[in-house]
DNA sequence: GTCCATTTTTACGCTTTTTTTACACCTTTT
DNA sequence: AAAAGGTGTAAAAAAAGCGTAAAAATGGAC
């Protein structure tokens, strides 16, 4: 086939199985996908942060995280499209798996002419859905596709962790994000607990570059013992 | 099962066999959906045009209209989810079927739980956007999903353990809720017997800052020796 | 190797929140 | 009428959380 459709999209496989790990790589690279993988579990959560994949295909058998507990901890944060790939056909398991979040459920054995369809699919969802990538808020622009950020049309620096904490932030404008949240999309899986301590100081950072009076934030606001929330204001 | 939850999205079922469409339509109706037929497909493409349903369930094994024209007619000006329904189990089917815009592919034969898991899946790509988890009662407003309290529109501050006590009393809005309940709730199950003090105070707290007068109050009452019980005013 | 920007570590003052402690009140029971 | 159990305030002490500054470590570019 040797289709070039994807176009780069990247993909993240999680199997502990290397010779469908290998199988599914060969495949959706022939489909111009890149393919990120990931072994464990674990490994699987820190892949989809560190990453950001437009899609992952999960497999269900995993020896160290059950894979329906990496799919929650993925959907904690993320809303990326997740195809559930499994030996298992009992219908409870399908149920529990489509209701957590997964956006498709393929049993073994299975063909990859279909999987590849339903991928697909599940990219289409949100290719419809995809928002215009320039937030703003008062006097602040942030472009997601050139990750380019102005204040009052000049263009801000920042280094990597700021803009990445900043875009976590406002990609959620308006809601509240957990300090789990970010420090997992931030630092990745690993410090998702307890080193809340990086984000004051990157906060304190941001503040400083993009607030009018930093000792009195208008744009990043602390919802106290929760985490911060991005404002948006015309 | 008999949920509420489908509250009344419109589904189209088209399928020739009236048993299938029977069983769909009682099942369907359980779940809260708001069912509608079509025996042809040129009857389906009609319904569709005609009542703008949410979702079609579309079987591929119509008599007139080959169901895959059906659905080609269908996407010539709707994006509606569509899923296809067959008996069909080949590869080539299921990956034309996808390519032309279908959602998801189920075969026959499926189980009733999995078909409305995925039913679902679909609704959540496009309903998105249309939830409103907003519990409202007098002029207070609890927005759960931007963990946002407003009282006459003006923002109440709240910390997290008054939050999380409001946000349990709030969600079963009417009913009792037992002192039990809300410890393991809000403390976790560490707490779950014998430390009603806490809640006192708390639920103190929350009455001075919501209620008008908080030695009478109208909104979070006391069940004595049972719980709390939050009342929806109009 | 040195220099530079960035990240991580370390330290501390300050505020908010939670927990503890104490006591007054009311209703029901003895 | 006194005792008992459940309830509501008010204040403290203790703990946790937030923000800033600055030093140390990291890692890439030259």
């Amino acid at each position: 086939m040797t289709n070039e459709n994807g176009a780069g999209t990247r993909i993240l496989i999680v199997d502990d199985e290397p010779q469908i790990r290998k199988l599914l790589r060969v495949t959706l690279a022939a489909h111009g996908y890149a393919v990120h993988e990931a072994g464990t579990g674990e490994e699987g959560v820190l892949q989809a942060s560190m990453h950001a994949p437009e899609l992952i295909v999960l497999d269900l058998g995993l020896p160290d995280l059950a894979g329906m507990q990496v799919l929650e901890r993925i959907r904690e944060w993320s809303g990326v499209p997740v195809i559930v790939l499994t030996a298992k056909d009992r219908e409870e398991d399908k149920i529990a798996a489509l209701d957590a979040g997964a956006d498709d459920y393929v049993t073994k054995p299975f063909g990859m002419g279909e999987l590849v369809a339903r991928i697909r699919v599940a990219l289409r969802h949100t290719v419809k859905s995809a928002e215009e990538p320039v937030i703003r808020s008062g006097n602040l622009a942030i472009d997601l596709a050139q990750r380019i950020v102005e204040l009052n049309g000049e263009r801000i620096k920042l280094t990597p962790t700021e803009y990445d904490l900043l875009k976590a932030l406002a990609s959620h404008a308006g809601k509240v994000v957990t300090q789990r949240q970010l420090l997992q999309q931030v630092w990745g899986s690993r410090h998702d607990e307890g080193d809340s301590h990086y984000l004051r100081i990157y906060i304190g950072h941001l503040r400083k570059k993009l607030e009018e009076d930093p000792s009195q934030p208008e744009l990043i606001v602390t919802e106290p013992g929760v985490g911060y929330r991005f404002l948006i204001r015309e």
